[in-house]
DNA sequence: CAGTGAGCGAGCTTCCGCTTGACTT
């Protein structure tokens, strides 16, 4: 039996670890954290000292079993969590939960997992810091306040069900703070002036491109140079060489994969996280929840190894890279390849891209600068002296790690595409071909993508490596903001050309401020932030994690106790919610938006139960009549919505026609429209709107789901209509009523008859009142109690 | 899965940060 017991959180690690230790050491994984906050309630004692109150979620218990039996063989217990603050706290619970004893308990970080990285932690164990635990009582105990006491004020003050917290109430507000930057911004206008010019003694093609060196402000500015210019002859006066380099991008961290693979690849933050984890587990990248950028010594010996092989000597350049980011704790490496020499791997398209990603990336980052020449070429006009043309030119004189990657920009920046230009010198005649001047409007500053959220918030210090997905799903989950295309303003853009000293005037339609897929606020989006940021500023702040992130550093330096920290902090907060929660009224978002011409009523939009809603007529009739509601279309918001959209919400639900003599209602609920017919509800697809859809189409939509349904179909049972066996997103299962019985993966479902389908559902229902032998939770034991079971 | 929205009241919703399977229809 194993003498030593390693417990680190992630199996994957595990399986590593163990490989590099030898049989006298067991490695198991705690999966993450064992306990944690009851999350049916609050679970801090406010009155005594803050104290949390701990407990093991049900889905936990089998591996403190596990941890436990082995934990009794072991003579030394060596826990191994990541080396930072819920690292920490994980080997704190663990000790705690497993009963160890100091004496048989040692404590070792490291942060790359590499067989001397390990040897080296075993030789150098420590104790538990206690100090960096209580830094993450307060953390966690922190978020558990602000969150559990801010999302029950606005279920009370805008509606049930949302939430608030330290990260995703700043994450939206970043999100609602930029729509009203584009809301409010004015574009100007200016022409950009490009000269296209034919060189001295070369056939036709040798041309050269240069631009103004001033953009002018109006049509009639430019029309006066234009104009000022003509019959001009241009000259070369300067042509200036200048060195210049460029150097790779640091390894990847998870916030610059997600950026990179949404850039390179179009995946979602989600995305690149699950197939990393892929990738992960088959032991073909590192750890990929990272805030480092830092590479071991055997990844950098590797990478140089593999670079002088492919490129040849003068491609390496070992460097090592430092984390700049705010609050970084740096308890894994960079995300890399396990191996360098692996220059492909992955099952799918998917893992072969990011993989691919991955190794150019780290491979890029011990190579060598590229070298650049830098030319900028300055031209005369004759009849005038305010003014130049400058040709930008860049050309590579060594491509270093160019070779193999190059990073990636959000947006696209005005400036001219630097390029390889022709030849010439100073003094050289060029002859003029064109001169155009296009007119250009400002842009609007860029909505967030997911990608670019996840590095703002980096920026700002909010939010981990392991949360930066779920707080994007988070978010659009509780519908604060939601994935949207805008399709811009058409603007009429002005082109003067000069050409053969006449000028010539087109315009241009372009569209202007059009984006997609960007991340949008919605109407709730927009009031929940307006009542927080009027109510509750400092957690609104961007600073403010970046000032709490202080003062948990100071509790893990020992200078300051956890629980006065948290008592500075709540009780101030504490009294703001209780005022807010008198004085507050409650937020409508009401917008007034005409008068219904055939009753008479006024019309309103605003948040309702259920969302965005529109109502006609008042609220508190003097006469007494109630008022008609309907919820708004998933495109539509408060803010827009015109008085005529709003009345044909009202028509619905209306009749769309007959079919095999019942009616067809088409109308639109909680989960957007439908057609109801013979009490069976038929969604809409994205394209059919309930107010026009008509008898034909809705027909077809109807019969289309039928056959549909009816193709599922495996079995069914003439003497009990409601047994029926069929396929679904998981296999076969047998339908029984609204219940739903799964099969087991050995029997065939076609063989299966009635007597047997009602002994699998006899079965499952068995099999789901004792989920296992395990002791019952707390949570369990209420719903048995009020079951009146046992 | 659904047609709500008044008003009452019971019971529910909710945080952030670690980590993967068990589970779903």
């Amino acid at each position: 039996m194993a003498k030593n017991l390693v417990i680190v959180e992630s199996p994957a690690k595990a399986k590593t670890i163990e490989s590099f230790l030898g049989k006298d050491y067991m490695v198991k994984s705690s999966f993450g954290h064992i306990r944690d906050l009851d999350k049916n309630k609050l679970s801090v004692d406010i009155q005594h000292d803050f104290t949390p109150q701990y407990e093991i979620p049900r889905e936990k218990k089998k591996v403190i079993e596990e941890l436990l039996a082995a934990a009794r063989k072991a003579e030394i217990i060596w826990l191994a969590s990541d080396e930072d603050r819920e690292g920490e706290a994980i080997a704190w619970h663990l000790y705690e939960v497993l009963g160890l004893e100091e004496s048989h308990t040692r404590r070792i970080v490291f942060h790359e997992i590499t067989k001397k990285a390990i040897q080296q932690a075993i030789e150098n164990p420590r104790f538990i810091d206690f100090n960096l635990v209580d830094a993450q009582q307060a953390r966690r105990v922190l978020d558990r306040l602000v969150g559990y006491e801010l999302s029950p004020l606005l279920w009370k003050k805008v509606k049930p069900a949302l939430s608030a917290g330290r990260v995703q109430s700043v994450a939206v507000r970043l999100i609602v703070e930029r729509e009203f930057e584009i809301r409010n911004f004015n574009p100007t206008d200016y022409f950009r002036v490009t000269g296209l010019f034919q060189l001295p003694n070369k056939d036709e093609k040798a041309q050269l491109t240069a631009e103004l060196d001033q953009r002018l402000p109006t049509k009639e500015a430019t029309l006066e140079f234009l104009n000022h210019i003509i019959g001009s002859t241009y000259t070369v006066i300067n042509v200036e060489k200048k060195p210049g380099k460029r150097s790779p991008a640091a390894p990847f961290t998870t916030s610059t994969l997600q950026q990179e693979a949404a850039r390179k690849l179009g995946f979602s933050v989600a995305r690149t996280m699950m197939i990393a984890q892929q990738l992960y587990e088959s032991g073909l990248i590192t750890y990929m929840r990272t805030d480092s950028v830092n590479l071991s010594d055997l990844a950098l010996a590797m990478a140089q190894d593999e670079i002088i092989k492919l490129y040849g000597k003068e491609y390496s350049n070992t460097r090592q890279y430092t984390t700049r980011t705010k609050g970084a704790q740096e308890a894994h490496e960079a995300i890399r390849p396990t191996s360098m020499e692996r220059h492909q791997a992955g099952e799918n398209e998917a893992q072969r891209k990011l993989y691919e990603l991955i190794w150019k990336r780290t491979m890029a980052s011990q190579m060598s600068d590229a070298l650049l020449e830098k030319t900028t070429i300055t031209i005369a006009i004759s009849k005038t002296n305010h003014y130049h043309f400058i040709s930008r030119g860049e050309v590579v004189i060594f491509d270093g790690f160019l070779k193999v990657y190059s990073e990636s920009v959000d947006e696209e920046t005005d400036e001219m595409n630097a390029e390889i230009l022709p030849p010439v010198s100073t003094g050289d005649e060029l002859k003029e071909k064109s001169i155009t001047a296009v007119q250009k409007f400002t842009p609007p500053p860029y909505r967030y993508t997911e990608a670019s959220l996840v590095k703002k918030l980096e920026e700002l210090g909010i939010g981990r490596p392991s949360t930066y997905a779920p707080i994007i799903s988070t978010i659009q989950k509780r519908e604060y903001v939601e994935k949207k295309d805008h399709a811009g303003i058409e603007k009429t853009a002005h082109i003067l050309t000069l050409k053969n000293g006449k000028i010539k005037e087109e315009t241009k339609v372009e569209k202007w401020g059009a984006e997609k897929g960007k991340l949008t606020p919605t109407d709730i989006g927009i009031l929940v932030t307006q009542f927080l940021m009027n109510n509750f500023e400092n957690i609104m702040d961007y600073q403010f994690t970046a000032r709490v992130e202080k003062e948990f550093d100071e509790i893990a330096e020992g200078k300051l106790k956890w629980n006065k920290m948290i008592q500075r902090f709540y009780w101030p907060f504490h009294e703001t919610v209780v005022k807010t929660q008198q004085t507050q009224e409650k937020v409508k978002g009401e917008r007034l938006l005409g008068v219904d011409p055939v009753s008479g009523k006024n019309v309103y939009a605003k948040i309702g139960r259920f969302g965005a809603m529109v109502q006609l007529g008042e609220s508190k009739d003097p006469t007494g009549q109630k008022p008609r509601f309907a919820s708004l279309r998933k495109n539509q918001s408060i803010e827009t919505i015109t008085l005529e959209e709003a009345l044909s919400l009202f028509k619905l639900p209306r009749s769309v026609g007959m079919y095999m003599e019942k009616e067809i209602i088409a109308s639109t609920g909680r989960f957007g429209p439908y057609l109801l017919y013979n009490s069976v509800f038929y969604s809409l697809p994205k394209d059919e709107d309930p107010l026009v859809i008509d008898q034909e189409k809705a027909i077809q939509i109807i019969e289309e789901k039928n056959r549909k349904e009816a193709a599922k179909i495996i079995k069914t049972f003439p003497e009990r209509p409601d047994v029926v066996i069929q396929n679904g997103r998981y296999g076969p299962y047998i339908k029984i009523g609204s219940e739903n019985i799964p099969i087991p993966k050995k029997v065939a479902p076609e063989s299966l008859d009635l007597q047997q389908c009602l002994e699998l559902q006899k079965k499952y229902l068995e099999s789901k009142a004792n989920p296992s032998e395990m002791k019952e939770t707390p949570a369990q034991k209420k719903k048995s109690k009020s079951k009146g079971k046992k």
